[in-house]
DNA sequence: GAATAAATACCAACCGGTTGGTATGTTTGC
DNA sequence: GCAAACATACCAACCGGTTGGTATTTATTC
C-alpha cells in the first residue's frame, strides 16, 4: 500500500481545554473519508488531532461509539450547510428541486474524499458489525433526503404528476445516485462519473415533470 | 461491535493439494463482502478457508495483492455469470436491455452480503490507499458496464434516440445506480431502496427510449 | 465571597491480543 | 531430484482499551 506521510514539524501548541472532543470529530470526518473506518487507528485519529488517548475514551467509549457520533455530527454539519444553501430561493418548488440538483453538481469538485459522503463511505464497512453505525448513517441519509421530499411532493401536486412511486421514494433516489456516483467516481479516479450520474438524475426529473428532457439541458446553471 | 461467530465443529478434512489458491479467492469474496478489506485479517480468511497463513503467502505477495486478485476474481466469476444469463435472448436490443434491468433486480434478494457488490464494497476503502485494487476494481465495474454498452448503442440507433450523452455514459450509469442501491440498502438494513432504484431506472430509460413511462411498468417481468 | 467539595477534562504509560509478514522447514507431483 | 505447494513457528509493530493520576472548572457551603 501507497502511505505517503509528509513530515509534520511536531506539535507545540497544546490544544485547549474543551476542544479535545471536537477536534476529534472534525479530525475523524477527514481521515474516515480518507480512508475508511475501519483503516482509521484510534492511535492515529489522536495522533493526528494532537490529543492523547485518554481524552479520546474519556468523550467516547469505544471506538464504534466514535463511528456512530461521527455519523451524528456529519448530519449536524452537513445540514447546517445545506439549509444555508441558495437552491431554497426559488418559488416554484420544482425550481427549487433543479436548483438543489445544481448545487449538489457544484459541490463534486476538486479531491474526490473531499466531495464525497461520509456515512455512505462509513455505512458500507459497519452493517454488518455495528448497528449503532449503521443506524446512524440511515438517519443521516434518510433525514437529509426528507428535507427535498416536501419539495418534491409540492411539485407533483402542482404539475399534477400522478406517479407510481412517491416523492418519498424520488427524493431518496437522489442520494442512491448520488452515493453510487461517489463509488464509480472513487472507482475512476476522478469526478466524472459522479458528474454524469448527477446529468443523468436531472434529465430523469426532467422527463417526469415535463415530458421532455430539452429543458433539463437548458436549466444547467453551471 | 456485534460479532456472532457459530462455533465451527473442528476443521477434520485436510483440503486437497491445489485448492488452496482457490479456497482463499472464494473465501475472500464472502468474507470481503461481509466485513469490508481492511477488517478481513490474513489470519481470518486463512482459517476460514481451512488454509494455512504460509500458502496465503505463497500465492499471494500480500493482502494488497489479495484484494487486487480478489477484484479480478469476481470480475471472472461474475461475467461467466452474465455471460450465461437469459436477458440476451430478446431479438429487439431494447428488450436486452430492459430484460438485463429485470435480471439485475430479480438478484437483488436475500442476505445483503448476498446481492451486494465486491468491488463497490472494495474500492470506497482502497481508493487512497491502494492504486492496485482500485485500478481492478475500475476495471470489473468499466468492464461489465462495457458488455451492456452494444444494446444501448443498438437502441439508441434503431429508435433514432440523439441524446446530449452517450451510450457508454448510460451503460456506467446503471452500474452508478446498483452501486448507490447497495449503499442506500445496507443503511436502511434491507433490500427496499435497491429495488425502488432501479425501478426508476427503468422508468428512466423508457422515458429515453419510448418517450414515455407507462410501458416501463408493464415491462416488469418479475 | 472565600473555602471546600465534586465533577470534568485531560494525560502518559501500560496491557494483552492481533496485525501483516517472514524464515525455515516438509510434503507432493512430475 | 527438483521445483512447486504447502505447513510451522515466529516476529516486531500496532490494535483497541485500561490504568492511575493531575490540572481545571463548577457547584456547594458557610
Amino acid at each position: 500500500m501507497n502511505t505517503p506521510n509528509p513530515p509534520e514539524p511536531a506539535r507545540p501548541t497544546r490544544i485547549p481545554r474543551g476542544e479535545a472532543r471536537i477536534r476529534l470529530l472534525d479530525t475523524a470526518l477527514r481521515l474516515i473519508r480518507e480512508q475508511g473506518f475501519a483503516a482509521t487507528s484510534v492511535d492515529a485519529l489522536c495522533k493526528e488531532a494532537g490529543v492523547t488517548k485518554g481524552a479520546f475514551f474519556h468523550h467516547f467509549d469505544s471506538k464504534e461509539a466514535l463511528g456512530a457520533a461521527a455519523a451524528d455530527y456529519w448530519s449536524e454539519t452537513t445540514s447546517a450547510m445545506f439549509a444555508d444553501a441558495p437552491y431554497h430561493a426559488p418559488q416554484d418548488p420544482l425550481d427549487r428541486v433543479f436548483a438543489y440538483l445544481d448545487f449538489r453538481a457544484a459541490l463534486i469538485d476538486g479531491e474526490i474524499a473531499g466531495f464525497t459522503c461520509l456515512v455512505g463511505t462509513m455505512v458500507q464497512e459497519t452493517y454488518g458489525s455495528s448497528d449503532a453505525i449503521r443506524a446512524a448513517c440511515n438517519a443521516s441519509i434518510t433525514g437529509h433526503a426528507a428535507t427535498l421530499e416536501a419539495d418534491i411532493q409540492a411539485a407533483m401536486d402542482m404539475r399534477g404528476v400522478g406517479a407510481p412511486f412517491t416523492a418519498q421514494s424520488l427524493a431518496l433516489l437522489t442520494q442512491t445516485v448520488l452515493q453510487g456516483g461517489f463509488i464509480t467516481a472513487k472507482a475512476a479516479g476522478h469526478k466524472g462519473p459522479a458528474l454524469d450520474a448527477v446529468a443523468h438524475l436531472k434529465r430523469y426529473f426532467a422527463f417526469i415533470f415535463e415530458g421532455s428532457a430539452t429543458r433539463a439541458e437548458d436549466r444547467s446553471a453551471a
